[in-house]
Formats: C-alpha cells, sequence, structure tokens
RNA sequence: GCCAACGUAGCUCAACUGGUAGAGCAAUGCAUUCGUAAUGCAUAGGUUAGGGGUUCAAGUCCCCUCGUUGGCUCCA
C-alpha cells in the first residue's frame, strides 16, 4: 500500500478521533507530509497536548472498527450548503474556490460518521492500516492558508511510516540528531552564547568560537585573493541618504534596525553591504578594461527579524556575511556567473560537504526591469549549474524583485534544509545610483552587478559546520588539536619542554596537568572532542617519546615528538578529515 | 509578529494536591602522585527569569513583561 495514501487516510482518521472528544471543531486541511501527517483545526476552546493518548486511542479504535472509505460527490453548492449548515467556513471557501475554478462536483469521503471534503485517494478499508505505525508528535499554530492575515488554527502532526520499525528508527535518529545540535554543543564546547542583556539573536564568540571563526576567516581571505578578488572594509553605519538611494529605507525599513542621531543626521546600522561597495565603484570613472572588478568583504550586518524566527546560529539579527560583489559587462556574465558558482563549490569541498543543492530562482510577479535582462542572467546561472553538473531545481518566481538568483541549500542535523550560499544579480542598484563604465567604443554603459554571500554568514556557517562534524572539527579546524595530559608531577618539566616546542610550529594545544586521574582527563579530553590526546608519565619521559591517542580511531600508540608533529602539521595542510595517527 | 509549551545554582535535574529550595557534575580548598571515560573529603554557590496580584503562607495559583523551544508566516 501506498505510504502517502496511509498518511492522508490516518488524517481523516484522526480528525474523526478528534471530533470525538471536541464536537464542535471546524476542520482545515489534512495532508499528508513527507514524516507523516498534519490536521489543522479551528477549536471551539483549549486543546492542550495532554489530550494526545486519548484521541491515539480513539484512532486506534476507529482503524479497527475496519471501516470502509466511502467516495461519493455532491454538486458544488449543495457541498457549499453542507458545510453552510455546519458552520464550517474553511471548507465553504475551499470550495468557492474550486467552483471558480469551473469546476461542477466535489469529492467526499466517509469514514463511519465523518465525512470530509477530499479529493483522496484512500485506503478502501482502515484494516489496511496497521495501528502501530503513527504517532501523535506535536501541536503547532498554523495560518489558515498559510496566511498571515487569516486566522491561526491549531495543527496538529503525527508521524507515521510503513512499519513500527520504522517509525522507531525515525524517532531514534531525531533524538541523536538532537545531540548534535549546534546550540548544546555550542555550550558544552564552549563555542558561543547569547545572553538576555546582550539581547535575543545578537551573538558572542568565546575563545575556542573565535579560533575557530579565525581560521575560517583566514582561509576564506587567502582562497578570495588566490580567486581573482579584492578585499574592502566598510563601515557599519551610514547616513539616510545613502539608504534613501539605494532604496533599502523604502523596501526593506522594516527590517532595520531604528536609526541614531548624529549631527542632526539620521545614521542606519547597516543591513546590507551592497550600497557600501556601489559608493567605492563611484569614486571613479571605470572603464571596461577594469572588468570584471570583484569585491569582498567580511560585512557585519544587523537586521531586525521577528522575534519567533530566531534560532540559535541559524537565524540571528547581528551577523556577518561572507560577502562579494562582481562588477562587469554583459558578455562577461556567464564566465563570472559559472566561476562564482564554481569557487563556492570548491569552498563548500574544502569544509567538507559534499550534500549541496541548488535553487535557480526566477522572476517574481511585479518586478521591475526589461525581460531581455533578466532572460540573460536567468539563462547564465542555468548554464552555470550545468556546467557544474550539482543537483538542482528551478524555484519558479522565487527569486528577488530585482534580480534571479542561485541558491545552495545544505540540511542540518534535523534535516533541515538552510539557505547558505546565494549568487544573485542585482538590477536595481546599479540604476539607483547610476552606476556606469565606459565601453570600447566609448559610450557609457550599465554595467552587471551580482551581489554573492558564500558561507551566508559566518555565523550560521558555524552552525552548519558544528552539526556537520558532530563538534568533532578535523585537525585544521579544530580550536585545540592536541591535549597534553600528565600522569604525575614529575613529567611537569618534560611538559614544559614540549610546550615551546609545539608553540614554535604554531600548533594548538592545552596541557592538563591538574592532579586527577588519567581516566578522568581522557574522558574530559574526549567530551571536548579533542583530536589527539597525549599521555606523558614515566615512560615517555625516559624513551622521549608520545603516547598519542586519537579521537576517530580511538587507537593509541607511541611515536617520536618530531613525527608527531610533522603529522598534524600535514594533517592540517591537507585539511584531511581522516587522522593518519 | 502569531499559536503553544517552557524558564529552579555555571550545567543536568528534584521539591506530593500551595507549607519557607535539594542532589550530581562543574568551581574552590585539603589530602592523594595515580597509565586511558569520573580518587576521596570539605567549602562555597539561589530575591526559583523580572514585576505585580490572590493567600496566614507562592518555585507551585492568576496577570503583565522578558527570554528560550517547537511550529506558522517571513527571510533581497
Amino acid at each position: 500500500m501506498n505510504l502517502e495514501t496511509i498518511r492522508h487516510s490516518l488524517s481523516h482518521v484522526l480528525a474523526a478521533a478528534v471530533l470525538e472528544v471536541k464536537p464542535d471543531t471546524n476542520l482545515g486541511i489534512g495532508p499528508a507530509i513527507s514524516t507523516g501527517f498534519y490536521y489543522d483545526f479551528k477549536f471551539s476552546g483549549d486543546f492542550s497536548e495532554t489530550e494526545f493518548k486519548d484521541i491515539e486511542k480513539r484512532m486506534r479504535k476507529i482503524i479497527q472498527k475496519k471501516l470502509p472509505f466511502e467516495h461519493y460527490e455532491l454538486p458544488v453548492d449543495e457541498a457549499i450548503e453542507y458545510y453552510k449548515k455546519l458552520g464550517n467556513e474553511f471548507k465553504v471557501e475551499l470550495i468557492n474556490d474550486l467552483k471558480n475554478d469551473g469546476i461542477t462536483k466535489v469529492g467526499f469521503y466517509k469514514l463511519g460518521e465523518f465525512v470530509d471534503l477530499c479529493k483522496g485517494p484512500h485506503v478502501n478499508n482502515t484494516s489496511e492500516i496497521p495501528t502501530d505505525i503513527f504517532k501523535i508528535d506535536k501541536t503547532a499554530g498554523a495560518y489558515w492558508r498559510g496566511d498571515e492575515k487569516n486566522q491561526m488554527l491549531t495543527r496538529i502532526y503525527a508521524l507515521a511510516f510503513e512499519s513500527k520499525e520504522e517509525l522507531d528508527k525515525y524517532i531514534l535518529r531525531r533524538e541523536e540528531a538532537l545531540k548534535r545540535d549546534h546550540r548544546k554543543l555550542g555550550a558544552e564546547l564552549d563555542l558561543f552564547s547569547t545572553s538576555d542583556e546582550v539581547g535575543p539573536g545578537l551573538v558572542s564568540w568565546h575563545p575556542k568560537g573565535a579560533r575557530i571563526r579565525y581560521l575560517i576567516e583566514n582561509f576564506w581571505k587567502k582562497e578570495h585573493y588566490k580567486n581573482g578578488y579584492e578585499l574592502v572594509n566598510t563601515p557599519h553605519i551610514g547616513r539616510s541618504l545613502l539608504w534613501e538611494t539605494s532604496g533599502h529605507l523604502g523596501f526593506y525599513a522594516d527590517n532595520m534596525y531604528s536609526p541614531m542621531e548624529i549631527d542632526e543626521n539620521n545614521y542606519y546600522v547597516k543591513p546590507m553591504n551592497c550600497p557600501f561597495h556601489v559608493m567605492i565603484y563611484k569614486t571613479s570613472k571605470r572603464s571596461y578594461r577594469n572588468l570584471p572588478l570583484r569585491w569582498a568583504e567580511l560585512g557585519t550586518v544587523y537586521r531586525y527579524e521577528k522575534s519567533g524566527v530566531l534560532h540559535g546560529l541559524m537565524r540571528v539579527r547581528g551577523f556577518t556575511q561572507d560577502d562579494a560583489h562582481v562588477i562587469c559587462a554583459q558578455e562577461q556574465i556567464d564566465d563570472e556567473i559559472a566561476e562564482v558558482l564554481r569557487f563556492s563549490l570548491k569552498m563548500w569541498k574544502d569544509f567538507g560537504f559534499k550534500e549541496i543543492k541548488a535553487y535557480v530562482a526566477t522572476r517574481p510577479e511585479n518586478s521591475p526591469g526589461d525581460d531581455a535582462k533578466w532572460n540573460t542572467a536567468i539563462e547564465a546561472l542555468k548554464k552555470a549549474v550545468t556546467k557544474e553538473g550539482i543537483a538542482w531545481e528551478m524555484d519558479e518566481g522565487g527569486g528577488a524583485f530585482y534580480g534571479p538568483k542561485i541558491d545552495l541549500k545544505v540540511k542540518d542535523a534535523l534535516d533541515r534544509e538552510w539557505q547558505m550560499t546565494t549568487i544573485q544579480f542585482d538590477f536595481n542598484l546599479p540604476e539607483r545610483f547610476d552606476m556606469t563604465y565606459t565601453d570600447n567604443e566609448g559610450k557609457e554603459k550599465r554595467p552587471f552587478m551580482v551581489h554573492r554571500a558564500l558561507l551566508g554568514s559566518l555565523e550560521r556557517f558555524f552552525g552548519v559546520l558544528i552539526e556537520h562534524y558532530a563538534g568533532a572539527f578535523p585537525v585544521w579546524l579544530a580550536p585545540v588539536q592536541l591535549r597534553l595530559l600528565s600522569v604525575t608531577d614529575r613529567c611537569n618539566e618534560f611538559i614544559t619542554n614540549l610546550e615551546s616546542k609545539l608553540k614554535e610550529n604554531d600548533i594548538r594545544f592545552e596541557s592538563d596537568i591538574r592532579n586527577e586521574s588519567v581516566g578522568k582527563k581522557i574522558r574530559e579530553g574526549r567530551l571536548q572532542r579533542i583530536p589527539y590526546l597525549v599521555v606523558i608519565g614515566d615512560a615517555e619521559v625516559q624513551n622521549n617519546t608520545l603516547m598519542v591517542r586519537n579521537r576517530d580511531t580511538q587507537e593509541q600508540k607511541p611515536i617520536s615528538i618530531d613525527d608527531f608533529i610533522n603529522i598534524v602539521k600535514k594533517e592540517e595542510e591537507t585539511r584531511s578529515l581522516t587522522l593518519s595517527v
């Protein structure tokens, strides 16, 4: 039996069970989803999750009655009358929409006493549904028809899979994923924090987190210089004039922090870096000989995000974009887009990510600009994803009003997809700021501008990175590459000497010479996911060797100091993911 | 922003239907000098997120605010 059909049928069973308990509930819709199904309800009173057990029990009883799903049709007007009598405005609205589309008859399914508007399909009989493959999961508020102007219904989510084993497996996997949640690991590994006092969505990077960020930024900067970019730096605030010209005060004001008044001028904290880069462009008269220009900046921006959307490091109010703008002539856009995409994918690979999906977003409705420009740009984007041969799909109408884009998305530990890289054309700013260059015939032309954030933001990237590695960072990114563990005080002098040698070699280490057992030191070193734990006791001092324990293989073996340093250096250079000791 | 749940020591959690907050880990001190996931003893740590209310009495009940979480909407 088709799983989606079972899930959808279960949503009817859920609704039937809910109506048993709360007969004056109005029904919204109840589709199957990738992990089960949900149903939206408009309760007349309160609904509490403590009722889950009772409802689940009733669902099983309904299934055990071996009821058939009986299908029948009604003319639309009769159907509307039926729901008007029931006082269900939602179904009336749905049927009215169908009517307006020219549909004359609508389908119903009857399950025992329970009747629901539905096009199906369903199982023939509830006896086809095992009673142990589903579990009511959680409630959530959901706007009717997904529109925040509409009223909010109560959505009941449930899990449902082919078998009980599959269900249990999913629940287990979700619990496991929670263990590598970046918020949990961020606290355990002392990487970052937020606090009430500082404010929601504002992240403080602790020494170990900041060390990783430093490593990321250094790598990022070097790679940018290597790949034809120049780095720029711009201020955190700008006068209102800038944001009026850019248009942000018109179409983005809701997302900007309130201005501060300085010398009778309003200054805004920047929500984007673009206008500043444009201003740099405009400091000179530009020629086609200068193009393309590729300017990158780790630019910290602040955006007022709605309180309900904040989420760990993934969605914050202050963040650093790894931003860049490519300004080029039309004949250069194919090459430039292809190159930006290639560079992006290379960087993701360098950081150890393989599963990345691209979405090519095209022109939304009511966007200004001429068709030819849009189409040229969209073609360039499509060519680029095809050339790189990565998984991608179209996101029709999903572009910004000012230009089409490619987004690259990566999944987190809980299978949620996060938009990271964005490569977008901007037809708006070049117009607004009247950006020009002189072509080879001496004519003034408008350049193309491509905005690109490669990792997205350092905060979100860090969140995904933590979950990707479950906190066990590869040697080149580990804030602490090795920890020296003493067995007795007699080894302290040896350790002090060793420390100088490690320092000389720029190796990131810590020493644990506390008066604690070796077992305890190992335990703590493991919990901190340090790649190498180096135990030093009398034997090591005597032989002038190290006993090195590998985090990933959990093996340990003796090795000379110089050999070990060389291995760490090599792993760092090659950014290798498997430790070679 | 909306719907819902939650907020007790740095962390993880306890405190029966209202009766004056307790444990483990962490921290600090002392003893111990130890070989691969927790050595022992002791000390300190809290205006129970903040504010207001009900009550003889509030961590517990009610209201407001703040924050967190799960969703919804949004996310150039």
